[in-house]
RNA sequence: GUGGCUGUGGCCUAAAUGGUUAAGGCUCCUGACUGUGACUCAGGCAACUGUGGGUUCAAGUCCCACCAGUCACCCCA
């Protein structure tokens, strides 16, 4: 027999893991609903080509991360890589531009990237996500920084920080890109092979380079944030202003950039420590030429993603509680074939008086007391000739070992009381 | 895609310089005078030692390849 294993890159989300995910889906939907944004659910498919267009040829998510196919009737399909650009593709194609502004919405679900594997790193990763359409304004950046903070908190993270830069738009960013190319062409000796490339393909991310040879050349690089245009500046500054007035800590990095084409303006991360490699826990910025890009009206917006996985990692890391679901507090037990019959019954009779309840399936009346103490039930029902001819049940409390015979009439009272 | 490390039952771990039927703990199941859990005790299920080659009289132990995991790079959440 062949031996099945998960593909490279996925996980089996066990249930003594869910607990995590439930208190991390349980936050986000909680601050969600606190600054009123609401959920949207969209494909984890769409055409190729609203990730290609979206994202932006030239990407390495495009260019080597994408699980594409064709289907059956030959359209070119795209497991979805990230959520923003399939968000927008649903905003234009219901017509939510009709809906009063700024649009807030937010995702939770799977995402897909062909990617080496490592901690908190996968290919089937899950993302939660939120984006606000339609608000040019920086306050709608600083509400999406906001609740992306809020989240974390919530979920009583410590040591969070806030990393803030600008990239600039249309009009200024080619500008600075060539102050910054001529930068690194003086130095062209100095810098490591990946630069050289990234200096063509996507030159602004030659700022996060890592290699210890390249840290000087970055050092004395322009930043952007002294070419910016004065439309991009002002938005810059108001924000920092808001940031400021709330005192919210955050850090200039003026190396921080992001991987994808759409942004524009505001990039921020929000960083943790203890997930090894990874710092940032959630990423996301202004990207007010996305929506225009993709078929719709000229339209600003603004969001963040954040990875699952990296928030389930670090609520261990940080031993932090989450609430356990509780097991349903009756079990029932029997002794032979006509007792198990009206086993049966009481359990149906007790699931619809809202008990939650679970009856042995099958083995000595020891072993099914075993049962009922591991699934942790705190009260066992049991079920004999003698219940029977009584026309009762014996009710025994799983902590304390006391017994005593219910007839059935009373039973939900006397299960009622106990469980108070 | 690149490099380092790792790979023994579901989980954790043991098998001296290569040498008899791969050992123990946890979990799970069963039983301890037969209608009763948790503790204790006894027993049981369960591994062709990641896969495939090679060296050797003999390999879980050595070599190679592949696969997987992990750490870092790349990239990103």
């Amino acid at each position: 027999m062949v031996k099945f294993t998960r593909p490279t890159g996925t996980q089996d989300i066990l249930p003594e893991e869910q607990p995590y995910w439930d208190h991390v889906l349980a936050c986000v939907a909680a601050v969600a609903r606190d600054y009123g944004f609401a959920r949207i659910d969209i494909p984890i498919f769409e055409t190729t080509e609203v990730f290609a267009r979206g994202v932006g040829a030239g990407t390495d998510i495009v260019d080597k991360e994408m699980y594409s196919f064709k289907d059956k009737g030959g359209n070119d399909i795209t497991l979805r890589p990230e959520f923003t650009a399939g968000v927008m593709r649903a905003y234009i194609e219901n017509g939510m531009h009709v809906l009063p502004k700024p649009i807030k919405l937010y995702s939770t679900g799977p995402v897909f990237r062909y990617e080496r594997p490592q901690a908190g790193r996968y290919r089937q990763l899950y993302q939660f996500n939120a984006e606000i359409i339609g608000e040019q304004n920086p306050l709608a950046d600083l509400e999406i920084m906001l609740i992306a903070w809020d989240i974390y908190a919530k979920l009583e993270f410590a040591n969070l920080s806030f990393q803030l830069n600008t990239t600039g738009c249309p009009v200024c960013r080619p500008g600075y890109i060539e102050h910054l190319r001529a930068h690194y062409r003086t130095h062209y000796s100095q810098i490591c092979d990946d630069c050289k490339l990234r200096l063509d393909k996507n030159p602004l991310r030659v700022l996060d380079c890592k290699r210890e040879q390249c840290q000087p050349v970055i050092a004395a690089a322009p930043k952007i944030s002294d070419y910016v245009c004065d439309d991009c500046a002002t938005h810059f500054a108001d924000l920092r202003t808001y940031l400021d007035d709330l005192g919210k800590p955050y850090t200039i990095n003026h190396r921080l950039v992001r991987g994808l084409d759409y942004y524009t303006k505001t990039v921020f991360e929000v960083w943790a420590e203890g997930i090894g490699a990874q710092s940032a826990v959630c990423g996301g910025g202004r990207y007010d030429g996305l929506i225009e890009l993709l078929g719709g009206a000229p339209t600003p917006g603004v969001g963040f993603a954040a990875g699952i996985e990296r928030a389930v990692l670090l609520l261990k890391a940080q031993n932090i509680p989450v609430p356990l679901p509780p097991s349903p507090p009756v079990f029932i037990a029997y002794l032979g074939d006509a007792a198990r019959r009206h086993a049966v019954r009481l359990l149906v009779h007790l699931h619809q008086a809202g008990f939650g309840a679970q009856i042995a399936m099958s083995g000595s009346l020891k072993s099914q007391l075993r049962q009922a103490d591991k699934r942790g039930a705190r009260l066992a029902l049991l079920i004999g000739e003698d219940e029977i001819a009584q026309g009762g049940v014996t009710l025994r409390d799983m902590a304390s070992g006391e017994q005593e015979s219910v007839p059935l009439g009373n039973l939900v009272d006397a299960i009622q009381q106990r469980l108070v």
